[in-house]
RNA sequence: GUGAUCGUAGCUCAGUUGGUUAGAGCGCCUGUCUGUGGCACAGGAGGUCGGGGGUUCAAUUCCCCUCGGUCACCCCA
């Protein structure tokens, strides 16, 4: 928050995640861990940057490449970039290493984009993904899509909603954005002055803009659905079979045409509606069947998404779905006999897989049993003068009005801890 | 990158129309409690009022710069 002088601070975009909320964070990997293993998706981890070309040749149209990437050489003269997206790296492991298809894939990690940061929007964010190189099957598209809602599902999300649409095959985006472009060049007059020299550059970023003159001619434009051929509005419905067969609800947004350049067919986004601010899309995907060719594979179809993690939380926050996370501690060690006693206990304990923590520096009764009492674990072990000299440990229940106290024999700590523990569950 | 707004203890915030030792709640530490937490009570630690410079007899309060947060544009996760 501040600079001292002597003092150095997270840089601007970045922050520290502490150990009290990295337990939600570390939560949510676990379930996509669990949730994409369970759909058949492997973990892929691939470097936090590249060669500068994997994702230059990919979006060179796009902002996130054009202004936003953190570039540098290296001390021989390489140049390389900090990920800004995931897609691009997983398609360039794909020709590097020719797996059989279909290759399903997720993964999660740190990426980074030279933005003015803003609620929802950091310098290095973190993002959940998952991604379908091979196959140009609906249903893969479908799958992604439904992974994505089994998230929100599983994280007691409400408030998301799924906005999709087509960009359709081939030559469609182009033939769709001449049309657009001399619709909009029609009604140049009638459109927001700030949206105008988006024209040329990208017409179809004119779509979603929110400006209400812009708006007024864009209601009236052209739709890219009145341009898809007869084989990808086959593919579009059969997407939309797949969803309504799953129960997944969903609303067609034509408009919808998303920053990167790379989508073709289906293009989603899932927006939660608890979210207040500009930054409200959590998780955003499609189809981009000419990926990887463009980065020297052979032709091969690929649909995926990126989950942002802290907007994910962000939402979690507006709907105040997450609830507080339980200690992890089973036992704490309390020992006002020197502290060698609490050191040896516990390791014992630690090596019979049970959690287990205790109070440094000799402090006084009352404040171990503080220390115990906040940590949450639901056992203390007590070590005095007294059970030193008869050979036991006093076993204490922390729970609500627990005083329920035994005297157990200190050769036998790990099995009456356990069995303890194990008449509490 | 543009514009706006905010920045006082670990956290949430009060306060000073410039003037003696800057406050509260929560949290933390110690004690009341015969070695035994959660409650209550008492005491205590912790702030160069984001940082730097300027104006002034005097600045946390005014001015400039800077760093950071937030919001909108933009962009997208």
């Amino acid at each position: 928050m501040s600079t001292k002088p002597n003092s150095f601070q997270t840089p601007i975009g970045t922050s520290d995640l502490l150990p009290l909320g990295s337990a939600r964070w570390q939560a949510t990997l676990q379930l996509f861990d669990e949730v994409s293993t369970r759909s058949g998706f492997g973990y892929l981890s691939t470097p936090i940057f590249e060669d500068i070309g994997v994702f230059s040749r990919v979006g060179e149209g796009t902002d996130v490449v054009r202004k936003e990437m953190y570039e540098f050489l290296d001390k021989s003269d390489r140049r390389l970039a900090l990920r800004p997206e995931g897609t691009a790296a997983v398609c360039r492991a794909f020709v590097q290493h020719h797996p059989v298809t279909p290759w399903k894939v997720y993964y999660h990690g740190p990426f980074f984009r030279y933005e003015a940061p803003q609620a929802g929007r950091y310098r290095q964010f973190h993002q959940l993904g998952i991604e379908t190189l091979g196959s140009d099957d609906p249903d893969a598209d479908v799958e992604v899509m439904a992974l994505a809602w089994e998230m929100f599902q599983k994280m007691g999300l409400k408030q998301v909603e799924l906005s999709l649409n087509s960009m359709g095959d081939g030559d469609t985006r182009l033939q769709y954005a001449e049309a657009l472009t001399e619709y909009l060049n029609q009604h140049r007059d009638a459109i927001d002055e700030e949206d105008r020299e988006k024209i040329s550059d990208h017409p179809m970023r004119v779509l979603d803009s929110k400006r209400r003159a812009t708006r007024k001619v864009t209601d009236e434009a052209p739709k890219i659905s009145d341009f898809l051929s007869a084989s990808a509005i086959a593919h579009f419905d059969r997407v939309q079979d797949g969803l309504t067969a799953l129960d997944i609800p969903y609303k067609v947004e034509p408009r919808l045409v998303r920053g990167l350049d790379y989508y073709t067919h289906t293009t989603f986004e899932f927006q939660s509606k608890a979210l207040s601010a500009a930054q409200n899309t959590i998780c955003g995907g499609g189809r981009y069947n000419g990926l990887v060719e463009e980065l020297g594979g052979p032709v091969t179809p690929g649909i995926g998404f990126g989950m942002g993690i802290e907007r994910l939380l962000l939402a979690c926050d507006a709907e105040e779905v997450f609830p507080a996370p339980k200690s992890s501690l089973d036992v704490w060690v309390i020992d006002v006999a020197g502290g060698s006693h609490a050191r040896d206990i516990t390791y014992e304990l630690r090596s019979h897989g049970i959690n287990a923590d205790r109070s440094f520096d000799s402090r006084s009764m009352r404040s171990q049993m503080r220390s115990a009492n906040r940590s949450g674990a639901p056992i203390a072990l007590i070590i005095g003068e007294d059970e030193v000299a008869a050979g036991n440990v006093a076993l204490r229940s922390m729970l609500d009005n627990g005083v329920e106290q035994i005297l157990i024999p200190r050769d036998q700590i790990a099995v009456e801890v356990l069995r303890s523990l194990g008449s509490r569950s």
